[in-house]
RNA sequence: GGGCGCUUAGCUCAGCGGUUAGAGCGUUCGGUUUACACCCGAAAGGUCGAAGGUUCAAAUCCUUCAGUGCCCA
């Protein structure tokens, strides 16, 4: 490679160089015939309408971590991409888009109106997919798969069809939730209900044949056209008498009866209820005990219509709402009018008021289906993660209701039932029918509605495998290893995907989920593009690097918590990728110097050099650079932890303070004159050493980000024919490398480095001056070992002489600093600062004697002798003993500086 | 109404039974150390929401309360 390296890194001039690498190359095609154990994992399909957002980018930076991950531990992995047709949502798109145009899509027809939708779909439907390249999303491109394809649309079929044989699937009356601008029925999940303030109208009814008033209170006074009856509370005394007579229905020339049900609380508003059967599932099934008319008074997109007279036909239900109390009070009606704040449904993709509504719909019996994904849970046969989301989940599975199946949608799989016009009999088969099952008439109408679209979700973990058919993916990859999904679809489709996993495969779909936070906005909402509130991950992609937004998305994701994401860390993250750069452009740079006389690059960082780190001079592997390798086991270590146990922001953390605190604020300083040193010894062993930890740093910080590490991968000599870092090996703590005793010894040594700094700052020494010090300690081994240092230590703490004695330090002159285990003193000529100095060590010995109070309190506390572990009293012995060595240093000195 | 979270440094968040509670950003002080000012060195800053309790030991476990958010009805 031309050394010529940027000085600040510039994500966008290689990021799409890789992307297409990845996306266009076969470097993450699975082959089940492939060695390794498998490892799968299924996308939550987004929506074919859909464009990344923030909670994409999060839940696919998970999971391209966890996919790269496993893919560099050697295992056969299999990241499978795809798209839900998104019923509700890809209609309501095209239906607008036709609007616009001045197109009624019901005019349309059916065909051509889905006809037009797979148009948009072909044109406008790949942007998730081109965005998830652009993010260099290490997914199998060749199994894409989308929902409604003939493909997958076989398995929904199928599964259709045997649900219905298995008594599953039934059809049902009743009252359901309606969306009056999708113009379906919803089912329970896909409602969302919110307290709002309104009213509570006191309407009086008039007791026929009386000057008398029954006064109902509604919330809903323009459904009153729909009344057909009056409830009272049998027991309540005040309108007992009244039950069987007849009031008029205000507003129109209708008399209604009285009824006395139980339903009724006496205690909400008047205690008089007005039946509505058709409006209000409580109502209907008051209806139905009394036998009451159902008098249904809107039109399916939320207009009245003629039931509720000519005034008010054609008229939207809110604005017949405002007429209508408007009429009661003009004729006297309207008691009064009282503030109430009630629950309303709202459609989960259009935010309009649901209605009420009563209709005959296609249903899933889930007792049968629940209990065996009950009991998988239970076992742990699935695991949840976290603990409380599994919590919900039971709950969940333990109070099921049935699901409702059909939408009156056009875009989606139509349901496989066709009516027979001349016996009514239902056909539900694979294959389309020609004729009716039990009369053989041709007069067949299929049922016009479509599925809901998380029935095909349900089977994604299968369907895409190939399912039914027993197919080389399905048996290799089947059950998926793990889930990852936003928590907010527990139930929409973690859970229907449970139950029907199980149910047709006999097995797990998936042996864990993981369920991750959501990203929100800083006042605690979701982030949504319909409420604007929402960050275009590809704009902030642009801003600062996907790298930077996958590290901080990451770093930010522990397990249970939600995430807002901030300019802050997303900068910070930057700075990250622009160390790591900068680094890997000090190496290249001196690197060149180095070449001129040593030995090239191919000789200090092949990949067999690299395995052979640590190197010694003679005997012995040098301080530092054990250190590095220790510090890089247990880094190495806790990643491969953390990410075992998805806690990535761990995982962020320990990378980012080995790279920068440990690779690069110390080693790297540590060993930069020795780069070039006459001893050619040490400066080999220092490159091969430095090259060897910075091809593991970066293969151990891939998964998280790619794209950066790809390109610096690729800068260091591999193996012939290798291609990518994605398909090296991630490290994995070598014995070899770890050392106790380097740590301890390093540790002591930065610990003299960091006082000595401190000493400089506090007495505000020119930093480019090179002072005197001492350093005394009655361990040999923290002499030998600060000796051994010495021209590093010096250097790094700007020293000019450092003099080592075992006797303790004269105590004039300069200024002092005291540990348990040594001295330090650095010279100074100029006067003292004693009044500054003496509050510090007053400060430091005040701290110090709560600590060692609180200590000897408790060590002298004879049940915590008695009851607390060994270890735990022997360390506050040891970390006592130390203090009180420490105070009586501090103390000396505080004297000596009065005296 | 029921359930589940959250409340820790100015900000965004880790830590979830054991020595004087951490990170990043921000702040302050000092730096043109030829990889990096997207930087380097140093510092200040917290009675861990409140009150009780359990324990030898509590930010961490329990109870109550107060704010706040989500889910379900």
């Amino acid at each position: 490679m031309a050394r010529e390296i940027a000085k600040a890194y510039d994500p966008q001039l290689i990021e799409g160089k890789w992307a297409e690498f990845w996306a266009n190359g076969d470097l993450f095609k699975a082959d089940p015939a492939a060695p390794g154990p498998a490892f799968c994992i299924v996308i939550p399909p987004p929506n074919v309408t859909g464009s990344l957002h923030i909670g994409h980018m999060l839940d696919h930076t998970q999971i391209d971590i966890l996919t790269r991950w496993h893919r560099m531990r050697g295992f056969n992995t299999l990241y499978l991409p795809g798209t839900d047709h998104a019923g509700i949502s890809t209609q309501r798109v095209v239906v607008r888009q036709l609007a616009e145009q001045g197109i009624n899509y019901r005019d349309l027809g059916r065909e051509e109106f889905v006809k037009r939708v797979w148009k948009w779909k072909e044109e406008s439907g790949g942007t998730i997919q081109r965005q998830m390249r652009q993010i260099g999303e290490s997914c199998d491109w060749s199994r894409e798969k989308f929902t409604l394809s003939p493909e997958l649309s076989r398995v929904v079929r199928e599964v259709f069809v045997r649900l219905y044989e298995e008594n599953l699937i039934y059809r049902a009356n009743r009252m359901m939730n309606w969306c009056p601008v999708c113009l379906t029925v919803l089912s329970d999940l896909e409602v969302l209900h919110e307290e709002r303030p309104g009213h509570l109208w006191h309407i009086k009814y008039p007791v026929a044949g009386t000057n008398q008033f029954l006064v109902v209170a509604t919330t809903r006074p323009e459904t009153m056209f729909g009344d057909t009856a009056v409830a009272v509370n049998p027991e309540d005394e005040r309108y007992q008498g009244l039950i069987g007579k007849k009031v008029r229905l205000p507003l129109t020339d209708r008399e209604i009866p009285v009824i006395g049900d139980s339903y009724v609380d006496k205690e909400f508003g008047t205690g008089v209820l007005k039946i509505t059967p058709a409006h209000d599932p409580n109502d209907f099934e008051v209806g139905k005990r009394h036998d009451l008319p159902v008098i249904d008074v809107m039109t399916d997109d939320g207009h009245m219509n003629s039931n509720a007279g000519a005034a008010y036909a054609g008229m939207d239900r809110f604005a017949a709402r405002k007429k209508a109390v408007a009429e009661l009070q003009e004729q006297g009606l309207l008691e009064k009018i009282v503030d109430h704040t009630h629950a309303i449904g709202l459609c989960e993709r259009s935010k309009t008021v649901v209605e009420p509504r009563i209709s005959t719909q296609w249903f899933c019996a889930m007792k049968t289906l629940a209990e065996p994904a009950l009991a998988a849970v239970e076992r742990g046969d699935i695991q949840i993660i976290p603990e409380n989301r599994r919590q919900e989940y039971l709950f969940w599975m333990r109070n099921i209701r049935d699901w409702t199946l059909s939408r009156q949608l056009w875009w989606g799989h139509r349901i496989p039932a066709w009516y027979c016009e001349e016996n009514g009999h239902v056909t539900v088969s694979r294959e389309d029918p020609s004729a009716c099952a039990t009369c053989g008439s041709k007069k067949l109408q299929q049922d016009p509605d479509v599925l809901d679209t998380w029935f095909s979700s349900g089977l994604w973990p299968f369907s895409t495998l190939g399912w039914p058919e027993e197919t080389a993916d399905f048996k290799r990859y089947y059950p998926t290893n793990v889930l990852i999904t936003g928590y907010d679809i527990l139930f929409f489709w973690v859970a229907r995907m449970a139950m029907l996993g199980i149910h047709f495969t006999g097995q797990v779909p998936f042996r864990a989920v993981y369920l991750h936070s959501l990203v929100r906005t800083g006042s605690g909402e979701k982030m949504s593009k319909s409420k604007g509130t929402g960050l275009d991950p590809v704009a902030l992609n642009q801003q600062y690097g996907t790298d930077a937004m996958r590290f901080c998305l990451a770093s930010m994701a522990a397990p249970g918590t939600d995430i807002v994401l901030s300019e802050d860390r997303l900068l910070g993250a930057r700075s990250f990728a622009n160390k790591i750069w900068n680094a890997a452009r000090f190496l290249f740079v001196n690197l060149e110097k180095y070449e001129q006389t040593g030995p090239s690059l191919e000789k200090l960082a092949s990949p067999e050099v690299r395995a052979g780190a640590p190197y010694c001079v003679g005997e012995k592997v040098p301080l530092a650079d054990a250190w590095l390798f220790a510090r890089l086991a247990e880094t190495t270590e806790a990643v491969n932890k953390a990410l075992e146990t998805y806690y990535f922001h761990e995982a962020a953390q320990q990378i980012y303070q080995f790279f920068w605190g440990d690779f690069c604020d110390w080693y790297i300083e540590w060993v930069k004159p020795e780069l070039q040193s006459p001893s050619a010894e040490r400066a080999e062993v220092a490159w091969k050493n430095l090259f060897a930890a910075f091809d593991a740093a970066l293969r151990l910080l891939h998964p998280i980000m790619p794209f950066l590490t790809e390109e610096l991968w690729h800068q260091l000599p591999q193996k012939a024919g290798a291609r990518s870092i994605a398909l090296d090996s991630y490290p994995a703590a070598a014995q070899r490398w770890k050392n106790a005793d380097a740590l301890r010894e390093f540790a002591f040594l930065q610990d003299v480095i960091k006082t000595l700094r401190e000493v400089r700052a506090q007495m505000k020494l020119d930093p480019k001056k090179k002072v005197k010090a001492e350093f005394s300690s009655a361990e040999p081994l923290l002499r030998s070992s600060l000796s051994a240092n010495i021209d590093a230590v010096s250097r790094l703490a700007i020293l000019s002489e450092l003099a080592i004695s075992a006797d303790r330090l004269p105590q004039s002159g300069g200024s002092v600093r005291s540990t348990a285990q040594f001295d330090l003193r650095i010279e100074y000529t100029d006067v003292v600062d004693v009044a500054g100095e003496s509050v510090r060590l007053k400060k430091e010995i005040e701290g110090l004697a709560k600590a060692i109070q609180s200590k000897e309190k408790q060590l002298s506390n004879e049940t915590f002798r008695s009851r607390a572990p060994e270890k735990i009293i022997k360390e506050m012995e040891a970390s006592l003993a130390e203090q009180k060595i420490e105070q009586g240093k501090l103390q000396d000195r505080l004297s000596q500086l009065g005296s």
